[in-house]
Formats: structure tokens, C-alpha cells, sequence
DNA sequence: CTTGGGATGGTCT
DNA sequence: GACCATCCCAAGG
């Protein structure tokens, strides 16, 4: 398995501008350990959340106890719930000049697994299983015990760089919020849109 | 294909 | 009591 050989990423990619991480978490593969099965996923579209500059972002209004994950540690993860349904994943990432960050990563597509992710998802329509971020953490068996847990380590929840060549990468406004769409701090690989 | 509304619950005002 | 970094399904074109 080429993923099981892929090396961990460390702390140093975290610890840079929220933007550019989001972009370069592109292509990195996530692996879940889920009772005994191994799921492996592939970021294909991403999302910045600054600090207080970011009227967006959680972390904009301060720290509360909901988000203070993105205040903590980079590489680990950031679990909210969200709509009464569904949680998202992010990975908390920041350079020293900020306080709190995070990128939510809005799509993966399967890499193994994918029996195990469409009984979780009660979904069997592969177009759907994992493109959006509420729907990959469902596939991925992703909850709030993963909140703050590191992701830099193997483990139930860990990302490893398969080291891709570099695709093309779209560049849009975020999505699903209401200010700060001036920004251009989605990025997507090619697929749709 | 697109649109619109309901479900659902934690967090913050 | 209002928001939400959402999803699903049903109805309409």
C-alpha cells in the first residue's frame, strides 16, 4: 500500500500563513483506523479560516470554548458541529503572527474503504459519498472525539503527504457564509465544480 | 437539471 | 431566540 508508506507531516507545514496551507493540503491523503478498517481519503478542495482579520472565521470574535482548538496546537484537528447534523474537519495551521487558524477541508475523494464509507454514509451514489465537508465526515466516521487530537501522528485520525506531483488548482471565494467572500481562500484540484 | 424548505442542536446574544 | 463553514428530498422545468 503506497499510502502506508507515505511520510507524516510535521509541524513546520502547519506552522506557516493559514492561506497557503489550505492550498497545500491539496493532494495529502487522510488515513482513519475505524474498528479495525483502514480508511483513505485524498483532499481534493479546501478552505482558509484566519484569526480576527478573517470576519468568517470562528476565531474572529476570540476564543470561546467551541473553537478553541484553533488557538491550540497546528496539526492537530478542529471538530465543530454544525446545523444540528453534521460535523466538519479542519486542521488548525497559523504562521506566528496570528493567534488562531484553521483549514476546513471541504472534499476528499476515496482512495480505500469505500464499502465501509457507504454504510456509514447509508449512500451508496459514489458522486455523492464524500463531497462536501459534512458528508466526509460522516464517510470518514469523524466526530467531536477527534476535536484536538493530533493528526501529526499515527493513530485513529492522521494525513500523510504521498508526495503527488503538483495539478491544477482552482481558486474561488469561500462558500456557505455570508461575509468575507471578497477573499479568494478556496482552493479545489480538478474535478467539478 | 434547479429551487425551496425542513431537520436538527449547540453556541452566543 | 437567532443564527449557522450543511444535507437531503421533493417538486418543478
Amino acid at each position: 500500500m503506497q499510502f502506508l508508506d507515505a511520510p507524516l507531516i510535521s509541524p513546520s507545514f502547519y506552522f506557516r500563513n493559514t492561506v497557503d496551507v489550505a492550498r497545500d493540503l491539496l493532494g495529502k491523503v487522510i488515513v482513519r483506523q475505524y474498528n479495525g478498517k483502514r480508511l483513505i481519503a485524498r483532499i481534493i478542495e479546501t478552505e482558509a479560516y484566519c484569526s480576527d482579520n478573517d470576519q468568517a472565521s470562528h476565531a474572529f470574535r476570540g476564543k470561546t470554548k467551541r473553537n478553541a482548538a484553533m488557538f491550540g496546537p497546528v496539526g492537530h484537528a478542529y471538530v465543530y458541529f454544525v446545523y444540528g447534523n453534521h460535523f466538519c474537519l479542519n486542521v488548525v495551521a497559523r504562521d506566528l503572527d496570528n493567534k488562531a487558524g484553521a483549514v476546513l477541508i471541504r472534499a476528499v475523494e476515496t482512495i480505500e474503504g469505500i464499502e465501509v464509507m457507504k454504510a456509514l454514509r447509508k449512500q451508496s451514489n459514489l458522486k455523492h459519498l464524500t463531497d462536501g465537508p459534512g458528508k466526509l465526515t460522516q464517510a470518514l466516521a469523524i466526530a467531536r472525539e477527534h476535536n484536538g487530537s493530533s493528526l501529526m501522528k499515527k493513530g485513529e485520525l492522521y494525513l500523510v503527504d504521498p508526495n503527488e506531483k503538483p495539478e491544477k488548482i482552482l481558486i474561488t471565494p469561500r462558500i456557505g457564509i455570508k461575509v468575507g467572500r471578497e477573499v479568494l481562500w478556496r482552493f479545489c484540484l480538478e474535478k467539478k465544480e
